[in-house]
RNA sequence: UCCCCAGUAGCUCAGUUGGCAGAGCAGGUGGCUGUUAACCACCGCGUCCGUGGUUCGAGUCCGCGCUGGGGAGCCA
């Protein structure tokens, strides 16, 4: 498309994902990337530039008799360069395309002191340079992954009609059951000389208590309530002292809620959710994924297709503690009715039992918070979670308490104050309807997707307890 | 926060019942080749995580600490 003066004059690049779809032999072409490693011949060296665009390398031929191609052999893994030349077949084995190199510009060596190597670094070892291992093959490939499926999340509610709300990020309410909070205050150290506990709030920015988001559900809710479906797709923040490979302090969640919404459509919402999101991976990111396939996990295309083919199970928490009681699996947790299904019993369930992610629901109203609504058991609250086979939960959701008073004798149980969540309760006022919606851990999708086993390696920079470098 | 495991060369790891520290890869030099985790030859590479102890002698055994990993809890 481009004349050839037109690709000199401006340098415009050509992304190598795109030269790799659409090619041309005989084009002119400029590529701008990272060199991943040089072979020398005698009298030619052969380049992989590599420019993020996608996981396939373009192979460069620079003869060390062109004068555009001077000092080819000083290039080490990881030099920046630009690489103008005549695109072709190439009669290698390995790679359709590659360039015969006219001009080679060096935007920077990377001394021997640069970290990636030719060769495989464990997991732990990239953490440690978490700023260059986007520069990896495995690493690359989430990443983009990762930007793909958060654009299928809007596709799927954009596609239903659900209007996506930017919920707060910095929140006055000061507890809801999602865990510990982290305090933002724009006082200073010494200003707390100055006040009690109790004064240094109503003397803060806020002239109250405030934290980080823990989760936009009630915000949400109230805007559900005014324009029908909607989500929100963010950062939320848990000051948890978790140390697993499935919890981080900084996490994004995807948090539909939905009016005139029962339990079972929530759960069929969320089923599909998952599906398209997996759907939405095999089909735009083949070439990533198959890296997943062959050196993360040989069982990961089943398991993907498992999810997109058959429907989830779904069991109550009752059936389910039944299930578990009768299996002759010993468990490190004894099971009985009125207590949480814990880590063992959730992976038994889904990878032992069903093979094939499960949704339990009805959960007893004792372990479960305020919000959720009550069922005509008067013992149960109409919760789900969702369970995948290798992370556990991926989901949690329920139908919301829409009854006044059912949800204040609710708030009142589970000791909040129903004066701080005054806004709240107007919702059950004016013009309350049923309704529901749930959380996704976007890590744990991602998880599921690659078979990354530790969401500090599907989180650009992970943010745990004793960690925030970078 | 609790339980378990690990920490040795730039990276991945071996190191026997306690006896002078090893390999592969990466890096350097030379050679060869339309190569592709290139190949062949040669070369260098150490606070054995830190600290205290046991011992004639500690990478190895013991205490404490730090860092990393796995599991549990909390949850998404």
């Amino acid at each position: 498309m481009n004349s050839p003066e037109f690709a000199e004059m401006t340098s415009k690049r050509n992304k190598i994902r795109s030269l790799l779809q659409t090619a041309e032999p005989g084009q002119r072409v400029c590529i701008k990337g990272w060199v991943r490693t040089r072979r020398d011949s005698k009298t030619f060296s052969f380049l992989e530039i590599n420019d993020g665009s996608c996981l396939a390398s373009m192979q460069v031929i620079a003869d060390h008799a062109a004068p555009g191609c001077d000092g080819v052999t000083e290039l080490t893994t990881g030099s920046a360069v630009a690489v103008t030349g005549a695109l072709r077949h190439s009669p290698g084995k390995g790679q359709k395309w590659e360039i015969l190199a006219e001009q080679i510009t060096v935007y920077q060596i990377a001394p021997e002191t640069y970290p990636l190597q030719k060769k495989r670094h464990s997991d732990e070892f990239l953490r440690r340079i978490a700023h260059l291992r986007p520069r990896t093959n495995k690493y690359g490939a989430a990443f983009r992954i990762r930007s793909e499926l958060s654009f299928a999340v809007h596709r799927f509610f954009r596609d239903q009609g659900f209007i996506y709300v930017h919920t707060p990020i910095i929140t006055g309410s000061d507890c809801e059951g999602a865990g510990e909070l982290f305090r933002v205050t724009a006082l200073r150290p010494g200003d707390f000389r100055k006040f009690d506990d109790a004064s240094a709030d109503q003397n803060d920015f806020f002239g109250k208590k405030a934290a980080l988001t823990v989760s936009g559900q009630l915000e949400a809710e109230l805007f559900a309530l005014a324009l029908g479906d909607v989500y929100t797709f963010g950062p939320t923040f848990r000051a948890e002292n978790s140390n697993t490979r499935r919890h981080a302090a900084e996490f994004w969640m995807v948090e539909p809620e939905m009016a005139f919404c029962e339990l079972s459509e929530n759960m069929d919402n969320a089923e599909a959710l998952v599906k398209h999101l997996v759907s939405h991976a095999l089909e735009n990111c083949a070439e990533d994924l198959d890296l997943f396939f062959r050196f993360v996990d040989k069982s990961l295309p089943g398991i993907l297709e498992t999810i997109v083919s058959r429907p989830f199970a779904r069991i109550s928490y009752a059936e389910a503690v039944d299930l578990l009681k009768q299996s002759e699996k010993r468990f490190e947790h004894e099971i009985a009715f009125g207590y949480d299904l814990q880590a063992d019993h959730e992976r038994f369930l889904a990878e032992q039992y069903f093979g094939c992610p499960v949704m339990v629901y009805d959960y007893p109203r004792r372990i479960k918070p305020f919000y959720m609504r009550v069922n005509d058991d008067e013992q149960t609250v109409a919760a789900m979670d969702v369970i995948v086979p290798g992370i556990g939960e991926i989901i949690g959701g329920s139908q919301r308490e829409e009854r006044l008073d059912m949800l204040e004798a609710r708030m009142a149980e589970t000791g909040l104050d129903t004066s701080e969540y005054w806004w709240y309760l107007d919702s059950r006022r004016y013009g309350s309807v049923p309704h529901s919606g749930y959380g996704l851990g976007f890590e744990r999708m991602v998880m599921l997707v690659t078979g990354i086993t530790n969401i500090r390696d599907v989180l650009p920079f992970a943010r745990t307890p004793g960690n925030i470098d970078f």
